[in-house]
DNA sequence: CTCATTTCTTAACATAGATCAAGTTTCTTC
DNA sequence: GAAGAAACTTGATCTATGTTAAGAAATGAG
C-alpha cells in the first residue's frame, strides 16, 4: 500500500485516519499476464490503481483493429473513465501486459469517500487536470508531428516504457501500424 | 453572470456568499472578432469562461501549420491549461472567432478560492474529468475513424457549431486540411 | 453598398503510412 | 529446454489525405 499512499501524499495532505477509510474501500487483485479486467460493452464500476506491473486500455474499431488508449505502469490509475462516470456500458477493454497487482476502487465507494475525506476532491481535481493536459498534448502531437517524430519523442521521454511494453502496443498507442513502427526503427538505427 | 452561476450550480451547491467571493475575482473582458487573448511562448495565468461568442486555442507546428486544440462556445472554459498549471510558457494561441465576452479567472485568485470555497475542488474535479473523457474520445476517434466518418459525426452531434465556425477551423479541429474537408462535403452532398 | 479580406472549392499531382503476405526471431509456458 | 504463441521485420503494392495552385464565393468593416 506504500505506493498508493505516497501517490496521495504527493498531491494532498491526508491524515492516517483518512487513509484508513480509503484503504477499507480498496480491494486488491492479482493478475496473470494478458488477463482481462474489462470487456467493451460492459459497465466499468471501478478505477484501477496499478501497484505493480502494467496494463493497457484499448478500443476495437469496426474494422477489427485495436487502438491503445492508455498505458498504465505502477503508480498510475487506469479505467474506462467514460463508463465509470456515466454508469453506462463503455467501449474499452482493459488487460494486463505483465503479471500485475491492482487496487480496485468502486464507484459507490468513491462517492462515499468524496463526502468523508474532503481532500479527495482536490486529489482527483489535480489528477484529472494533469491527465487532461497530457491527453490534449497527445492530440496536438498526433496532428502536428509525423509518426517518426512521435516515436523519437517517446524514446526520449519514456525510454523505460519502451523496454518493457511490446512494440505492437507502442505502435498502436502512437496511432500507427506495427509495420510502420518497424520501418521507422530500422531507419533510425542507420 | 447568469451563465457562469448556472454552470456552477449544475455541478455543485454554492451559497450566494460563496458565489460573491468568486464573482469578486472574475474580470470581464470584451473581444472583437479575431482578437488574441494569448500568444504561444507566454505564460497563461488565466482560465477564460466564455460568456458569449466563441474562441479557439491552437498550436503552430514547425511547418507553419495551425492545429485547433479546443473550440469553446458560450458556457465553456478555455485556456492553455498546461501553462496555467505549470506556470511555464505554453505553446498555444487563443483567439476569438466572433465578438465575445469572457470572464478571466487568475491562477492566484483561483488558488485563494480553492481554500475559501471548498466545493470548488469538486467543481473542477467534475469539469476536468469530463474534459479528460472527451479528449480521450477524440484521440480514439482520430485513430479509429476516417476523416469522413469524423466529419459526419460532428455534423450529427454538433450541428450548431458547424453553422457558426468557419470550416477552416473545423477541418483543423478534425485533424485534416480544408481541401480534404471540402472534398468530403462534396462527396456527402451527392 | 462596396472593397478587401477571408473562406471555400476544384483539380492535378505527391506521399506518409496502410495493407497484404511471408518469413524470422523472441518470448512463455509447461 | 521444447513447442507453440506472440512479436517483429521486410518487401511489394495501395490509398487516404496532403500539397500546390488558382479561381469563386462569402463575409465583414468602413
Amino acid at each position: 500500500m506504500h505506493l498508493i499512499r505516497n501517490n496521495f501524499d504527493s498531491k494532498i495532505d491526508l491524515s492516517d485516519q483518512e487513509f484508513e477509510w480509503i484503504k477499507l474501500e480498496l480491494k486488491q487483485k492479482d493478475l496473470r499476464r494478458k488477463e482481462k479486467l474489462l470487456e467493451a460493452g460492459s459497465d466499468c464500476p471501478y478505477l484501477f490503481f496499478v501497484e505493480s506491473g502494467c496494463l493497457r486500455s484499448f478500443s476495437l474499431d469496426k474494422r477489427g483493429t485495436e487502438h491503445v488508449i492508455q498505458l498504465a505502469t505502477e503508480n498510475h490509475w487506469i479505467s474506462d473513465l467514460s463508463s465509470f462516470l456515466t454508469q453506462k456500458p463503455g467501449d474499452l477493454f482493459i488487460e494486463s501486459l505483465e503479471p500485475s497487482t491492482v487496487y480496485l476502487l468502486h464507484r459507490e465507494a468513491l462517492d462515499r469517500l468524496f463526502d468523508k475525506v474532503s481532500s479527495l476532491d482536490r486529489y482527483f481535481r489535480i489528477l484529472y487536470s494533469r491527465a487532461y493536459v497530457s491527453a490534449l498534448g497527445r492530440i496536438n502531437k498526433n496532428m502536428a508531428e509525423t509518426a517518426e517524430e512521435r516515436y523519437k519523442q517517446l524514446l526520449e521521454e519514456q525510454p523505460k516504457v519502451l523496454q518493457r511494453i511490446p512494440l505492437i502496443h507502442i505502435s498502436s498507442y502512437l496511432g500507427i501500424t506495427p509495420e510502420s513502427l518497424s520501418r521507422i526503427r530500422k531507419k533510425i538505427s542507420d
